[in-house]
DNA sequence: GTGAAAGCGCTAACAA
DNA sequence: TTGTTAGCGCTTTCAC
């Protein structure tokens, strides 16, 4: 008991193209006519199948998002956001998770990404390897990279190397010269572009100011919180307790040492992490030492942090629009890099005048 | 140039049944014969087509998540277990997003899921009203909530009730009796029966303990980090700066009026943001109050806060399994309700002496 | 172990 | 404005 457009062709009395036409709302049709097909449709509790209608038209109405890890902030933004967008559109998203490095990535492209079942892929902050271009290049498909240039592929996101200037400025106007960075690879361990670039950003910016970075100030901070207070404790010492409003100054621990007066993370995430090691080690922020991060993280405006903030939503709707531009036909034109705006909160000030 | 089954039947002078039984490694097909199909299927870059395959055989190797909003962690968490699961079987995952409270749900509902594009639906956390299940009953596909029973589907995820009762145990054990709660409905307005079964399995144990729930101590949170910063300064006084290490004890204040001992929040985010919210205030946790939530959220395992936490990568993955067995013709038995344990850490204590 | 033929449910010329 | 006729690319009886 299938019930397709056949049944309904029946039961109207019209052809099965009208139905389709009808169904479809196109404009060659009747009114009346597209009415009581409607309506017949809707007694028989008609369902239309998209399988039939793509392999028809050669067109699914459905883009693939692919993701190195789905439980990262960014990513999760910027999927809202291209999801949003193909909603509205009336496409559906098909997700391809690689599944961090145990992921299998390999299989991953062979064996679903090609299957014609999307007419578009976005790439989030994926950096692909040769073999692996070639092989989505075979579908023909419009591709776009949100985050992070892509070699020999479109990409929306933000210039992380201006972001991270924008940045050691803010540090650096402050009077701050002894600045620490927090970046690292992503904890995924995908192939992924942006820490690398923001990490040459801020060594770039901080000889701008005629600065140096000193090797013990780059730390590893994984791209993750928990990564962000391992960085925090390396830099401050070990931790004291639950960084409550407790006692007073002098607690103990290795912080007594030389420490940068700022610490700037490649990630909001990151520099929570870093706030709550400095809390830790009885440090205030910012009055012992500054923090700031990049992204615009929701709990970051809570708790007051300093950041270079990003809108990753929309760059996802602004990669869904060029891609479904371009499966439309338009031509594929380049696309100007995202906006990023220095939002300063509460911890960053000043450097502690007695060093 | 479609580049079909075709075109590798022509190649390799073999008929397009046995190319395609080669391509699928079926056993009644010559090693050989296999071996060379799918060599020369490399070579030719040949994509096999989903929809076509869709089609004859009316499976469509892909099943839909329905969720309420993706920028939550449980939704997140739940979301990769399924992912995981289906990549093992082979299924696509296409994700449909209802956005919220703006999103559209009718839409959303009709337009898309309902297309024949999936052979099963996983819903998170949706109750869905009569309307909505007739209209996903008509395609008859298995179904499955996580997180929340729904009427008439099947369920994977906590008892809610009971795990609110092991939150409220563990303060009455420490010696609580004033215990406010933190829950309330979800921000993106959708709805989700938790919230609620959260709120009557945490009332029905204060009562088991014989103790009585103060309406003034029972917030809307809105489940998240922000709506707990905002519930824990109602119940703690305002903000007093950033939470760091700073000054002495009496901080001002409204926090000098009658406050419970101890906050149970529903979910961790929220949890995290009544910590803070309570330094700010210049409480010490656990010293002056106690706080803990559920889910287990990492950021709660590196603050150390105190928490109920279950697995929804766990309950992704049941999901998932079930689903598929289901369509695999397998009859659709009901689920145990997963594990949640009671995780003690750092911002849970006996309460203060002086009253 | 392989081939021939008949669809799966829909869309798209081309006519009428 | 509507109907007719072919497919879209694959799977699947049923023969051989």
């Amino acid at each position: 008991m299938p019930m397709g457009i056949q049944e309904i062709a029946t039961v109207t009395g019209l052809s099965k193209s009208t139905v389709s036409r009808a169904l479809r709302g196109m404009s060659s049709v009747a009114d009346s006519t597209i009415d009581q097909v409607r309506r017949v449709a809707d007694e028989l509790g008609y369902v239309p199948s998209s399988a039939a209608a793509g392999l028809a038209t050669g067109r699914q109405r459905a883009v693939g998002v692919v993701v190195p890890v789905i439980d990262r902030w960014f990513y999760v933004k910027a999927l809202g956001g291209v999801d949003a967008e193909l909603r509205r559109a009336g496409y559906d998203l098909v997700l391809y998770n690689l599944g961090g490095p145990g992921g299998d990535r390999d299989r991953a492209f062979r064996r679903s990404m090609l299957r014609h079942r999307v007419d578009a892929l976005v790439l989030l902050s994926l950096v692909l390897d040769e073999t692996e271009r070639a092989e989505l290049e075979l579908t023909r498909h419009p591709m776009i990279v949100i985050g992070g240039p892509a070699p020999g592929l479109r990409n929306v996101g933000v210039d992380d190397v201006v972001v991270a200037g924008i940045a050691v400025d803010h540090l650096c106007s402050l009077g701050h010269r002894d600045v620490a960075y927090v970046g690292g690879q992503d904890e995924a361990g995908m192939n992924v572009a942006v820490p690398w670039l923001r990490r040459d950003g801020f060594a770039l910016a901080m000889r701008a100011h005629g600065l140096s970075v000193r090797e013990e100030w780059v730390l590893d901070g994984r791209f993750s919180f928990a990564g962000g207070v391992d960085a925090g404790r390396a830099l401050f010492g070990a931790a004291r307790g639950l960084g409550a409003g407790g006692g007073g100054g002098s607690g103990g621990g290795a912080g007594d040492a030389v420490r940068p007066t700022a610490v700037f993370c490649a990630s909001d995430e990151m520099a929570l992490g870093v706030v709550l090691a400095a809390q830790q080690a009885g440090l205030s922020v910012p009055e012992d030492v500054s923090v700031m991060g990049i992204d615009g993280h929701e709990y970051g405006e809570v708790v007051g942090l300093t950041t270079v903030s990003q809108d990753p939503v929309a760059q996802g709707r602004v990669a869904a629009r060029a891609v479904l531009a371009e499966v439309d036909g338009a031509v594929a034109g380049p696309l100007p890099a995202s906006p990023a705006h220095l939002v300063v909160r509460a911890t960053t000030a000043a450097p502690p005048r007695a060093r």
